[in-house]
RNA sequence: UCCGAAGUAGCUCAGUGGUAGAGCAAUCGGCUGUUAACCGAUUGGUCGUAGGUUCGAGUCCUACCUUCGGAGCCA
């Protein structure tokens, strides 16, 4: 006997075939079973029906516990009553190991309680489907920047220096020295794309910010790509169509996931490149316009002002050239004038924040380093770095996608907690 | 760090100073097409912790602990 996964069962109709499965959920009556199987692959009812499956068979069935283990062995029919096309009709059950308890019921749970079992959490309907799509994002990552002509390049994870001296790191020891955790690959990819042209990298980063948001993770994932010869315009042309790529290839491999989350893919749907960009300058008049008095130029936006203008558009938009002094050390100052830079921030529609940033890196020796003097950075820890600039230095760009924010907002999910499978938030190192 | 909210059964919550409650889960029974199935019964409590006010505190007061949401910071 053939032994399947759930997903295949649609090219199986009218054979008698063997899962293995959990059971998700049942419900009975006096004469006719029904268990929610799930095996991973996708979700399934398993029918047994008392006068067909004998008194054995049914006992067994009707007593079966959430979430026990097990083989189950049936014929594939299909059934327009399912909403997944295709039902099993149970022949006979074999029992891996009963499961005692599951805490996680169908009624509805807390988050923190929910968090508490993140391990067990992770089985259930809604769980599975934002997994899914954070898989297919990162599939359609890999595909884009392949297609592109990038090439995946991985930089260290434990460093000597900061990358920018803002965001607080998390401290190592490596033997006797000092080290910390990344929280940006960046400069490591400005030089990869020296030596390769178009990089991208993909990891994990670390940020020991006492952020307690739904925006923010403590450990989460950037997607970070670099390219030389680009310009800050060029870039965002990229970025708009690498996220444009991303929402596409959701929408049209993960219908059942988005469906089963309740997402309105009507708002997806109109996700397609070239995206909206308004300057700072007119940011900050629209938001004076918005009746936001207190915000004068200069200043950085805080979450509010980045809400109201995405709130603007059904796009995602592009807030581009901040002033140089609210930047990082190494942005490309504008051409025209000196108090902003080459950067632009990308902000998701419906609240979800901040999912690019990016800019134009300086890639003249004498600017750079100034601005490492100007920010009192140690010159010796960026020897490396402002060497790239002595080498056949070349104008370039990059950014640096959060892909926890980017899975929220596409899966419609609450809070980044859900987007990652075990989240490191400011007070939960557990599960 | 600051502002706000919360902590009562395994879970989600109600409880107006006077006998500790419901739904779900679990257990038992019923029901032939259920979709968080439904119906009946049973089991289940150190009311976050420590003090105080009161004849009497889950309820009022004080302190502390924990959690959640937001701000700042950022992807």
């Amino acid at each position: 006997m053939k032994k399947i996964m759930i997903q295949d069962m649609p090219n199986h109709i009218g054979e008698t075939v063997k899962l293995g499965a959990w059971l998700a959920n049942k419900r009975s009556s006096g004469k006719i079973a029904f268990l929610q199987l799930r095996d991973g692959s996708g979700f399934v009812q398993g029918i047994v029906v008392k006068a067909e499956a004998g008194e054995e068979l049914f006992a067994k069935a009707k007593g079966l516990t959430q979430e026990t283990s097990m083989y189950v062995i049936g014929e594939v029919t299909k059934d327009e009553r399912s909403t997944f096309g295709c039902e099993l009709q149970v022949k006979d059950i074999e029992i891996i190991h009963e499961a005692d308890n599951f805490p996680i019921t169908p009624k509805e749970h807390g988050t923190e309680f929910l968090m508490d079992n993140r391990h067990l959490w992770l089985r259930s309907r809604k769980q599975h489907a934002i997994m899914k799509i954070r898989n297919e994002i990162i599939r359609a990552t890999y595909n884009f920047f392949n297609e592109n002509h990038f090439v995946k390049v991985d930089p260290p994870i434990l460093t000597g220096s900061a990358p920018e001296g803002t965001s607080e790191l998390f401290h190592t020891k490596y033997f006797d020295e000092d080290a910390y955790l990344s929280q940006s690959g960046q400069l490591y990819m400005e030089a990869a794309a020296m030596a390769l042209g178009k990089v991208f990298s993909f990891g994990p980063t670390f940020r020991a910010e006492k952020s307690k948001t739904r925006r923010h993770l403590i450990e989460f994932w950037m997607i970070e790509p670099e390219m030389a010869f680009v310009e800050h315009d060029e870039s965002l042309e990229v970025q708009e169509q690498y996220v444009s790529y991303i929402v596409q290839s959701v929408l049209k491999n993960c219908q059942i996931e988005l469906e089963r989350l309740g997402r309105d893919t009507t708002k997806l749907e109109k996700i397609k490149a070239p995206f909206p960009r308004i300057s700072y300058d007119e940011a900050i008049e629209f938001l004076h316009k918005e009746g936001f008095e207190d915000i004068k130029w200069g200043d950085d936006f805080g979450s509010p002002h980045e809400t109201a203008i995405a709130e603007h558009y059904d796009m995602p938009v592009f807030i581009t050239c901040y002033p140089t002094a609210i930047k990082p050390f190494y942005m490309q100052p504008h051409p025209d004038r000196d108090d902003v830079v080459l950067c632009a921030d990308l902000i998701a529609p419906e609240g979800y924040g901040e999912i690019i940033g990016g800019s134009e890196r300086i890639h003249d020796y004498e600017l750079m380093k100034q601005r490492i003097n100007e920010h009192d950075l140690d010159e010796d820890a960026y020897a490396w770095y402002l060497d790239l600039r002595k080498q056949g230095s070349v104008p370039h760009s990059g950014f640096g996608l959060g892909l926890e924010r980017t899975v929220a907002w596409i899966s419609g999910a609450e809070h980044v907690r859900e987007s990652i499978p075990f989240p490191r938030l400011l007070n939960r190192l557990y599960p």
